[in-house]
This record gives structure tokens, sequence and C-alpha cells, in this order.
DNA sequence: GTGGTCTAGACCACC
DNA sequence: GTGGTCTAGACCACC
């Protein structure tokens, strides 16, 4: 629950949904936090979690019961696109850290099948 | 200027000058922010702020004069060590981000490829 | 400039650019009033006019450049849409109208004949 | 409780009593809310309200009772005339607002017809 | 100047 | 209780 600088904090929070919802923490039907809720649990302002919540709604990754609450509604082929676009930007920020740390394209590739060989934990 | 939760702030305050003398946007000689300026800016606690300079200062990192500020006092073989560190760190992320989302060792380099020869902006 | 208190304002808004397009006042490649001079005008909160220029930029119906301001970019098939729409909008206004007037369908019907023969100004 | 542009207040305030006279909400006989009350509710300037029920008692639609109130007094030939009289303009602003999204005569019937068959909620 | 994000808080509608 | 709309206003980034 906690946000970093670089993308907008609504955003951060649809992300973090789509995650969840890739990594099968919660799935289609599933009632999420309120709102208010996720306001007081994140400490942010209730107007950004709407944000957030009206943006999953226009993309019908939730839908929204006016009085009871915001239900997961995503379909399995939603899911490969939310994959595809959280592993666009998991990779792009690792390419984009490993060159300002200095690493050619070359030094990326060995770095990762080195630590990848070597075992990570 | 933003934190995120998973590290300690302390730490994540020496790692930031960590890759910024990488990147070369500051260097030996350097005089960097004083703890009263840096917990200003960010916003955060100067006890956490102390932390991380004692820190800097215990493996030589930087130096304070007392009265002047603290200045940037890593040599050429220490940068060598906290680009190993830094990119470590970067990998191990990377790699358990996308085990996450469930690829496996193969997609992973595959991926990376893919990224790297597309071309990512 | 002023509106009325059924639909929201944002959703006034973004049917108001919806109908100048249709009726030709306004054409793709055209900027429009920027969000400060919409809502200094109209006198509501910028706020809420960002919300309409938003969701008409999520629609594809004008673009923003940072900066500069906000420009038409509806496509000759959009805007079938829109007069679709705006048109399904009206119907159903007023037939609910006409029948909170106590008229049912074929009165409704014969009506409209008569004043579309009897010349309406 | 939401004006627009096109009409002044002080005609929407009779509209709208004509339109709930026909409509049953209210009848002959019923208080209707003072002049000071009405203008807290709708937020405009006592002075536009006046003006509404001043001509509404001319053409003895109500009556005013000195310390008591203002009460409707409509005979069913003046509802009738009302009627006809409210059906005209919606009928009026229907046409135009067709014809001003490009609609002919023709159009205009067919796509009520089809409305009106499809069946609008 | 332009738009983008966020907070704080009011008030409303639906349940 | 739930979400939806709107205002007021701060602060930021890009130009």
């Amino acid at each position: 629950m906690g946000f970093d600088s670089s993308l907008p904090i609504y955003q951060q929070i649809i992300d973090a949904y789509k995650k969840s919802l890739i990594r099968g923490e919660i799935q289609t039907g599933d009632k999420i936090l309120s709102q208010r809720e996720y306001a007081l649990k994140a400490r942010i302002n209730p107007n950004t979690v709407q944000r957030a919540y009206r943006e999953m709604e226009m993309i019908k990754m939730v839908e929204t019961l006016r009085g009871q609450g915001t239900y997961i509604c995503a379909t399995d082929i939603m899911l490969e696109q939310f994959k595809e676009e959280m592993a666009g930007q998991v990779l792009n920020y690792f390419i984009s850290e490993m060159k300002s740390l200095g690493f050619d394209d070359h030094e990326i590739k060995n770095r990762l099948n080195t630590q990848l060989e070597g075992g990570n934990k």
C-alpha cells in the first residue's frame, strides 16, 4: 500500500489490480474494496480511488453496482492483454534502469542469463 | 523523491545516491544536500536521512566536514562495486516481477530479446 | 452556456461538442476552448471541464497536446455514431415528455405528423 | 429544479407547474410553495418567482389568499389548453433539435416510428 | 500560457 | 452503507 512517484497514483491502483488478477489473487466475480475502504487503507483521497475505479469500469475490467460495491468482471482475453501489458511495463522499466546504469543490450542479456542460471532467490 | 514500500527508506536514499554516482550525475568532490534540506525536500523524517548519511559515511562513500556539509568521496573501485550491487538489485527485482506474472526462465529471456530487438523507447 | 439538471454537467459538455460537430459548427483539426476558458465562460469548475475533456480524449474524439491545447480529431465514422447517439437521446426525451403529458404512441405519431405538415417555424 | 438557458426562468416556472397539473402531480385546491420557499429551493431571485406567480394569477391558474398562501384553481378546460400548449412546445423543440442534427421531415417520422416500435425504455 | 494530478470536503442518489 | 458529481484550490510538468 505504498505508492512511488513515477506513475500517477490512480494508474498504480489499476496496475496493482491487474497484477492481482494475473497472479490469481483475485478473480472475476470477486468484490473488491469499496472506494472508501481503499482510500482509508492506502491513505489517499477517495477521489483518487474513484478515478481508478471509474477507469477500470470504462474498460469493463470491473462493474459497479450502485449502493452495493464494485466487482471484478474481467474476461480471460482481458487477462491475457493485462499480462502482456504488465510484462511490457516490467521489461521497459528493467531495460531503462540497466541502461541508465551503463549497460548495453549485450551486457543486459548476459547479466540476465548469469542471474537466471546462478539461481536467484 | 518518492519512496515505495519494499525497502527501508534510508536504504532507498543510499541506493539513489549510488545510482546517481554510477550515472555520473554526481561525482567525487561534489557537495550533497544537507540532511535537513534532504528531509524537507523528500518530506521524510530527519532521523531517517541521518541514518542514511551515517551509513554512507561508514563505507567511506561520503565524508562530512563539520560546519561545511557532506561531500562525495567515492573511489573508482567503489563505483564498480556499486554498479554490480545496483545491477543485481535491478535484475532480481525484474526476475521476481516477471515470475510473479507467470513467466518462466525461458520466457523471460525470450521476452527480453524481443523487447531489445523490437526497440523500446 | 446554461446547464439543466438532468444530465451531469460533464456529460452535457460532451454532448454539446458532439452536436456542434454534427452541425458542422466545428470540425476535425479545430482547436477548442482551453479547459480554463471553458470553465470561466460557463462558470463551472475547471475540474468538471477537465473530466469532460478527458472522456472526449479517451474515445479519441479530441486529442490533447500538453501546454498547447485540445483539438478535435473525430473521424467521419465517429460523426455518424454521434449523430445516431444524439438522435436517440432527442427521441427518447421527446417520447418520455409526450407520454408524461398523457399521450399514447398513436397520438404522438399523429401530433408529429400534424405539426410537420402544418409547418412549424 | 434546474433551469436551462433557452426560455426565461419565470416562464420555465410556469411551464413546470402546468406540466405538474397535466400529470396530476398537483391539482386544483392544492397549496403550492410560497414564493420565498420556491426561490430558496430553486436558488433563484425572489423577483423572478414573483413574476411567475403573478402571471399564473392573471390567467386564473392560481389564486393567492393573503396571509395563507397560493392555491391551484385551474379548471378542466384550462388543463386541456395547457396540455395542448405543452405538447406544442415539446413537439417544436423535438423537431428543431432533429433538424439541427440534419434530419428531414421524412427521416424524423421514420425515426420516431422505429423508436416507438423498438420500444424505448 | 496549457493540461494533469491530487487533496479536502460537500451533497446527492440508491440500498 | 455504497458510488457519483461537483466545487475549490494547490502544485506540478510542458511550452
